[in-house]
RNA sequence: CAGGUCAGCCAGGUGCGCGCGCUUAAUCAGUGAGGAAAGUCCGUACACCGCAGAGCAGGAUGCCAGGUAACCCCUGGGAGGGCGUAAGCUCUCGGACCGGGCCACAGAGACAUACCGCUCGCAAGAGUAAGGGUGAAAAGGUGGUGUAAGAGACCACCGCGUCGCUGGUAACAGGGACGGCCAGGUAACCCCCAUCCGGUGCAAGGUCAAACAGGAGAGAGAGCCUGCUCGGCUCAUUUGAUCUCCGGGUAGACCGCAUGAGUUGGCUGGUAACAGUCAAUCGAGAUAGAUGCGCAUCCACGACAGAAUACGGCUUACCGGUUGACCUGAGAU
RNA sequence: GUCUCCGUGGCCUAAUGGAUAAGGCACUGGCCUCCGAAGCCAGCAAUCUGGGUUCGAAUCCCAGCGGAGAUA
């Protein structure tokens, strides 16, 4: 319950454009991932699935998937930061086990995970 | 039984666990995408702006009748063309005598003409348009009479036009009389005729309203160290710190926003589209944008695809399943 | 969401309803050169898709597909 408090979502267009430009960026085959430290105590994130990735239909499934791997894995995440996910084509086709392993190698590689395991 | 045609319906179900949006003070609980939600191709509602009324310009529609809030929509009917043995499917539809434009190449000639021809004649010339050739298209068609050769010059049938009659609300159909066919096509070229259309779109529009700047008034203190006193510091006291009020209104929030040309069922009218009436019922409302995952089980093994102000259509995408009517062929009784 | 516009070889352009769809760059082959470049000659290759109007469609009409732009 105080784990999810420090969860919160990323709203405005600003924002997350300033992410865009300052973020450090670390990418894998289905989806790229941006981190600017805030200097709040909370992990705030947002997901984007262009047109590129499909219909409707499409985008809602990878932003679905996504999103419930970042409330996942919410607890793990060292705080202060701002998260930018854009879906990517491939995560459409990929196993559920293999976006889970690929999600936390980045979130390892991108030094947000400190008490691994 | 096989093949086909048309019309309609469904769009995985049930249980458990985890998770999301909304309702709610909160838990529990309830509820939660489509037949196309799509494309944005038409038509409206609704909102604001404009507007005495009318017209011009521009655009749309175009066989007839009906339906509808309205329609490039739907239903029924008509004429003509194409496909199919058939059930049936499909395409076309005001005006060429308002006027203008265009009709390449070929061909003698494309809207006006006579090249090769035919006939008469010694010839000059005259009479012709049957046949040839060109072309998408060349002064009704076929057969006969007739003639120097020919020609609606005349006759029969068909086509065309005009005027009555009968049936039909009408488009139109049937049949009759007369004309003797004086003149091509194209209006998805301009145009003419009839009917309709003001513009912009929920990011419409409205309410509340930080901050910054502005105006009016009060005004000598206000703030910090510090909870109080002392003390200190900063900013003010001409160019005004600070406080109060004001209008417009940005960020933001809320309304618009889901009880409606609603849905389901019955009855009545109508061939039908649809209308009327009675009863029951409330079935999404997000705001970077909510519906999924796992397990079990049943089956036909799940396609196309995700609401964003709402509704009526059209078009396009689609795994399959199923119901009814009809047509053709074969066999049996 | 709403609105507007466009679509011609690999790329950039052209076109009166009447052609075998034109030109430049690129590509391929040849000539030239000791070898290249440049130049010259020849070739390859396209009207987004499907219907319709018309004697005839890249052009006109309808539907679809794809791509741009505007709107805060």
């Amino acid at each position: 319950m105080s784990s999810s408090l420090n969860l919160a979502r990323l709203r405005s267009s600003q924002e997350i454009s300033a992410i865009r430009k300052e973020g450090q960026s670390f990418s894998s085959r289905n989806f790229v991932l941006l981190v600017k430290p805030n200097l709040l105590d909370t992990i705030r994130y947002a997901v984007i699935a262009s047109r590129r990735v499909g219909g409707a239909v499409e985008r809602n499934r990878c932003k679905r998937r996504l999103r419930s791997r970042v409330t996942r894995l919410a607890p793990k995440i060292t705080p202060g930061n701002d998260l930018l996910i854009i879906a990517r084509i491939a995560c459409l086709e990929t196993e559920p086990e293999i976006l889970d392993k690929a999600f936390e190698q980045v979130f390892i590689q991108a030094g947000l995970i400190s008490n691994h395991v």
